[in-house]
DNA sequence: GTGAAAGCGCTAACAA
DNA sequence: TTGTTAGCGCTTTCAC
């Protein structure tokens, strides 16, 4: 173990100032009943020394403040990197640091990371949660620190939240191919415990019921929110005595999934099989047919969960907010129109 | 600013246990010296307590931190999010917490990062860094700040590393182009002030001397590790009186932004250019066509910076260290062998 | 407006 | 093997 970094203390300040701790403290602190005479010569000494404040010391006597816990289902997902990167950028011109923890969808792992976080004080956590049926976050809820879900919810963790209108996207989707003709349309989408789970498939649901087009459930499939679980899920849909003509894939990593069973099956896109996938990507030009996407603003959706985590903590009785931001339908090639 | 968050003290612990609070912090930190059956009171008390030390409070008595700060250059590249998965997965089983920091390839907002993470005074630092041709790094490696260099390295900054050995990869990948008759093999690579971009560099040349092709200035092009950058190259390539039939990509980023350039000029892939490119991705797969790759093992990389620090924080005087693992060359269709 | 002093929760001597 | 106790560096009453 390493021994301290410095040796200069708020004590040798007062001493070289010629004051007493206190008030190289509200110095510090920014309290305004400091003399002016005093509060040059102690700003002088802290410049001379290169002193900075000890923070665990500082957190252990007032609560924690200045970090940031975020805990996201998959840091290798680039919907949440988006979303980190987001976050990233608005806690950088502020004073909090991010801690960052990695769920890997595993509740227990998030339970873990949430309790270190909680046992640090942390003054805030932004959490991409990965179980929302249970009463996993009961007691978490009860812990008063600020907390922002970002793209998932859960009614058992009242908190703010900032999320993608899920049913409104995903209606989109489904109607585009309704609008293309096609009557069997299949879905592809992740867990039922998962908030966006549930919307995306209710959002699909509607738009088949809204255009008169019967629901099939050997049509909906619901896999792991993995590039396994997409391959799978497509899998299952191939088998099916009739196959769709069309697909809604509910997440990007589960469409690679997909994606590599349509070409091991050799089934042309969109020829033989329309396509619209949830989350625009990078690699998106460079596919064998470039995807119609639902473009979700994940950069933002981090920004604005930073944003509404730091004024929740400046403010802590504001109430309740749930910012919901649009998805965008971008048209290629993969649904079989340009428009 | 939020009060404290839990009233549950190891004081509270060592009551309902009915031993000494330095009992249970001799449990706590793993002593060896309490006796089983005090041990066992005590883990029943923190379970059904649902204690945990609160971490300010250790980190000031002991005088250490226990955060290691991760800087990257780019977070939402795969590379470093593989990295930072191997990384995280190390740091969630020791007593360290993650604090992530996101430089953008920008040597100031780099600075800015390592600047506050060494006035945090964090037990160490896990750096991707962004620049390594000045002295940026020298009064950081005056800090006795632990640090390790993960993926690039720079002679100003002389801490343990873990990289990838690039010249061997870069070389195996040319020697592989070259051996299924291309002579005229182009390169498209980093900004050369990077550690990485230098060598994969190398390791062309070293190729193409040894198998007696000359090299041509022309055929070499270093832009940004950025789309962007991959497809700027890329066009500079194509305007070529005489272009080059094979290529290699020495990132994921400019692969993808060469093949934007390359579909655009409708270039037929392997036939009018061969391609292989640096890392493995996921989209690979689903690719028009599946590139032929250099994987390199950027979890495992991570892991191993992880355990490097941790090792160093233990035990600082040990010698310097270098680690360094190999890229694995996978044939796919873009370089026009099955092999 | 300022200083003295009491801890925040924990660990590590030192005693027993 | 265990408990007692003195701080780690800081903020914040409470007197003055």
């Amino acid at each position: 173990m390493r021994k301290k970094k410095s040796n200069i203390t708020i004590k040798v300040v007062a001493d070289r100032a010629g004051v007493s701790t206190a008030t190289v403290s509200r110095v510090i602190t920014g309290s305004d009943v400091v003399s002016p005479r005093r509060r040059k010569r102690v700003d002088r000494a802290i410049k001379e020394l290169g002193y900075s404040p000890n923070r665990a010391a500082r957190e252990l006597r007032i609560g924690a403040v200045l970090k940031i816990g975020v805990v996201l289902s998959d840091i290798q997902n680039p919907f949440f990197t988006g979303c980190l990167a987001g976050i990233e950028s608005v806690l950088q011109s502020s004073d909090y640091v991010l801690i960052l923890g990695n769920s890997k969808e595993d509740p227990r792992i998030e339970k873990m990371h949430l309790n270190s976080l909680i046992s640090d004080g942390v003054g805030g956590i932004i959490l991409a949660l990965t179980s929302g049926y249970d009463d996993c976050y009961q007691d978490l809820a009860k812990s008063d620190i600020p907390m922002v879900a970002i793209d998932r919810e859960s009614k058992y963790l009242l908190v703010d939240s900032v999320v993608i209108d899920n049913v409104s996207a995903s209606f989109q989707a489904t109607e585009c191919l309704a609008k293309l003709g096609h009557r069997r349309i299949g879905y592809i989408g992740g867990p039922l415990h998962i908030s966006t789970s549930q919307e995306r498939l209710k959002g699909y649901k509607e738009a088949l019921t809204n255009l008169d087009i019967p629901i099939e459930d050997d049509l909906i499939v619901n896999g792991q929110y993995r590039q396994g679980g997409g391959c799978a899920a497509m899998e299952e849909l191939l088998n099916l005595p009739e196959r769709p003509t069309a697909l809604l894939i509910a997440n990007n990593l589960m469409t690679l999934g997909a994606l590599e069973a349509i070409y091991q099956h050799d089934i042309q896109i969109p020829e033989a099989l329309a396509l619209v996938a949830f989350d625009d990507t990078p690699w998106n030009i460079a596919l064998k047919t470039p995807l119609t996407v639902i473009a979700q603003p994940t950069y933002q959706l981090g920004e604005f969960a930073a944003k509404l985590l730091l004024d929740r903590i400046k403010n802590p009785d504001q109430p309740l907010q749930k910012i919901m931001l649009k998805g965008e339908l971008i048209i290629r090639d993969s649904c079989g129109s340009k428009i």
